[in-house]
Order: structure tokens, then C-alpha cells, then sequence
DNA sequence: CTCGTCATTATGTCTGGACATAATAGTTGC
DNA sequence: GCAACTATTATGTCCAGACATAATGACGAG
């Protein structure tokens, strides 16, 4: 039954919590903890690594390791395949295409992913339904210059999110949460009253440099995105 | 000039978005991956973990390491203290106390936070602003139960969310998002309307099970949480 | 055929050593 | 006094080996 490195772990961050290492102390080096602990130097090393990724300490080589003067806290949250956010709360998901169609890329839409005049784009929407109340609205646009397999498929039956989860890489993510009033539209679909306060969900998504899709989700009023950590 | 695990981890991501390594593929073990690189197995063992860490893979012990059938795709981002967010837009910050009060925590405070009937609770209203403008409205209540030397803070010239930061640990949190029509309070505080399109984000907080605050920020009509990974 | 037992296997972690690298602090030259 | 070098120091990474642990799959008893 020897030391863990989860046992340092939370050693530390009882030390942090109760005071006894405030915001911006130096914590002793690797050698030093490793004596005291009665361990090899790597087990701290693991310890001290992972509570700086999860934003407790600061480390800097020769300067050493201190606690963060404002604890990084971060915010994680998956997010979920919608057919998989709803079936996880036990409810029939219903599917819709509602639009489907070929253009040059708007404006808007240029600028937003860095796209070049004339580039086509795919653009979808779509009607996610749990126990058939609207859950979702997706409006989808593809980048055809990138990818223009994406004008084959049939997405009638099933969304465009998981055709493009499973074939189409990613690396870069840009996302951004905010409300908006619901136009004509988006509340004859959602089933609300246009002017009605809309939670939104964008997200544009980057592989090798060059844009591969954006979406703007849109939830019926009361929705809410919920994560713990 | 040796293997890196940072090599072996983007090998891998390459294997994968190359389609190589299709979702739901068994990845080599560790031991003839190690083999292949030349390396020794921890090296390899950083890069896996890493990688699962990460979202991308899933181990298990004898089953293997297997690519995630929908890559987990997670968000993260940090929740930055508001004057930090608005002195790093080389905005001047603006604070105002506008509401502080002691008192018996009401139903839907008490539910939310698990809190015991007669619990004393601290509430506050401030206003945060960035060159003037309105940016945010937090309405915060602070769990006198737990730290009742809140109350003897004066939060006329910096908000609770600095006193918080600074001396009160937590380890559990709960996050949400939302968007809810402007109340005639807030419109006035906010500088729009009634009735408008406001984006919310709720934090509940606990500390060794029990409640340390719950706050509500409201912004003003076009706001955006952005964040990238 | 089903249930429990046990060997096998892949991951999880630790050791004690090594060299690499970044950043500071001290020293030297101007 | 200032700028450029240099030694020192703490972290970053690696290695080769070891034992721990969870989960599977095969085997045997009922």
C-alpha cells in the first residue's frame, strides 16, 4: 500500500483549501515533495502536472510551482449527437429535413469561415423532436469546396450531425452561446411565439486550415444546456 | 532526436482522421506500439492517456484501447472573473452595488442548493460595466450557513465573485445556460427592454456537499459566450 | 446448459535513474 | 549603469523494469 499520485493529489489540495498553501505560494520542488512523500520523483511530477492542467497551480521551469492566484476554473462540457441527448432521456427521437439546398456561399457566412467568393456551400435545415415536441432547430451549412461528397448524401433520413461525425475530421472549434428573439420562422417550427427569447448554439468547425462547417442550433423557450464538473 | 509522446499522439489522431483507424477500431496495445516507435511503454502510456483524456479514445483493461465510436466532443472553457474578461478587451471595468440583504432562503434557493429550511442566505445584486456600458447583471446568493463571515464583508467595492474566488474552495459545480426574456428590473439595469432576448448563465457551487453559492448572470441582448478548442 | 472459478491479458501505476530545456540570477565586459 | 554571457536550478521528458488491478474468456462442476 504505497503513496498514489491521487493521494498527493488531494494532499495538496487540502493543503490549497485549508489555507495553509494561499493563492500565489510557492510549492515546494519535485525532490522535495518526493522526500517528504517517500516516492519517486515522477509520481509527483504526475500530480503536480494534473492539478496544473486542471488550472489549480502554475508551474514555471527554475521558478517553480505556485498556486494560482485566480484558480483557472474551467468549464467542460461534451457535446452530445442530439439523437443521443434525447434517447439518454428516455424519449422517442423524431427526425425532419426541412430544407435542402446548393448556393454560393452568403456573405455572412464568408466571413465567417474564411471562405473564398464563389465557394459553394450545402445548406440544410433540419427539425431534431423529442417525443415528437420540437427539441431543436439545426441550420447547416457545409462547405462543398471541402467536402463535396456531402451533396450525395441523403440526409432525409438521418441528420447531417452524424454523417459528418463519422466522416468528416476536425481540428479546429469555435463556439458561442447567446439568445436571440425567435424570428417568424423559427417559431412556427419550434412551435413558440416569434419575439420569444431562443437560446442559440453556433458552432464553426476547421480541419487543415480550411472551414469544414458551421451550424446555429436554436432551442424552444425554457431550454436549458446543463453541465457539472 | 527521439520519440516524443506528443509524436505518438499526433501519429495516432493522424491514423484516425485519416480513417486508418475507423471509430470503434481496436488501437495496437501498448506493448508492440512501443515496439514499432522504438520507445519504452510509458511513453506510449502518456500518449494513450492523453488521447482518452481527451475524448478521442476509450480503454479498458484486457479489452484494449478502442477509437470512441462519436469522438466525445467537448467544450471547455474557462470562466474568467468579469473584471478580468473586460480589462483584457482593454475596456475600463465598472462596478456597482445596487442590492444586500440578509435572509430566510426561499423555496426555489432551497431546492436548488439542498439547503435546510430556515437557512440564512446573503443576497446580492451588482452591475458590472465596461466603459460605462451595462455588461453584466449578476444577482448572487451566498450560503450564510456555511460561511457566515460574508456577511460581514463589504461588497460596495469589489463584487462577491473576488471575495468568493479568493477564500472560498469548492469542488462540485453545476452550470447552465439559458436565454429568458428581459424582466422590467433588468431592462432598466441592462439599458434594452422588456420582454428582450437575454442570455443567462446559472452556477450552482458546493463544498464537501454543502451549498457555498448559487448566481444568476444576465447580459445584455447580443451577447455572445465564445470560446475555441 | 448455467454458474462460478481461475488463468490470461491489457491497462494503471510506481521506481530510480538519466538527460533535455527553460528561466533565473549572478558575473563579466563595456 | 547596462548589456551580454554563464552557471544553476526546477521542471519536462524519457527509459527499462516491476507489480497491481480489472475484465475477459475458457474451463470445469453442478
Amino acid at each position: 500500500m504505497s503513496i498514489n499520485y491521487k493521494d498527493i493529489k488531494s494532499e495538496i489540495l487540502t493543503r490549497i483549501t485549508k489555507g495553509d498553501l494561499p493563492p500565489g505560494a510557492l510549492v515546494p520542488n519535485e525532490v522535495e515533495l518526493a522526500e517528504s512523500y517517500g516516492c519517486a520523483r515522477a509520481t509527483v511530477n504526475r500530480a503536480m502536472r494534473e492539478l496544473t492542467d486542471e488550472g489549480i497551480l502554475e508551474r514555471r521551469r527554475k521558478a517553480g510551482t505556485r498556486v494560482r492566484m485566480a484558480p483557472l476554473r474551467e468549464a467542460r462540457f461534451s457535446i452530445p449527437v442530439v439523437r443521443e441527448e434525447i434517447e439518454g432521456q428516455a424519449a422517442s427521437y423524431g427526425y425532419t429535413l426541412l430544407n435542402r439546398q446548393i448556393l454560393h456561399a452568403p456573405d455572412w457566412l464568408r466571413e465567417r469561415l474564411k471562405l473564398v467568393v464563389g465557394d459553394d456551400v450545402l445548406h440544410l435545415t433540419c427539425l431534431h423532436r423529442a417525443d415528437n415536441a420540437p427539441y431543436q432547430l439545426e441550420d447547416r451549412w457545409i462547405n462543398l469546396a471541402r467536402f463535396p461528397q456531402a451533396a450525395g448524401v441523403d440526409f432525409a433520413a438521418s441528420g447531417p450531425n452524424e454523417w459528418l461525425i463519422s466522416t468528416v475530421p476536425f481540428s479546429d472549434v469555435e463556439m458561442s452561446f447567446g439568445a436571440a428573439a425567435a424570428t417568424a420562422a423559427q417559431a412556427n417550427y419550434l412551435g413558440c411565439t416569434t419575439g420569444d427569447a431562443l437560446f442559440e448554439a453556433e458552432r464553426s468547425t476547421w480541419w487543415e486550415g480550411r472551414a469544414v462547417t458551421f451550424v446555429r442550433l436554436t432551442y424552444p423557450p425554457g431550454y436549458r444546456m446543463t453541465t457539472r464538473y
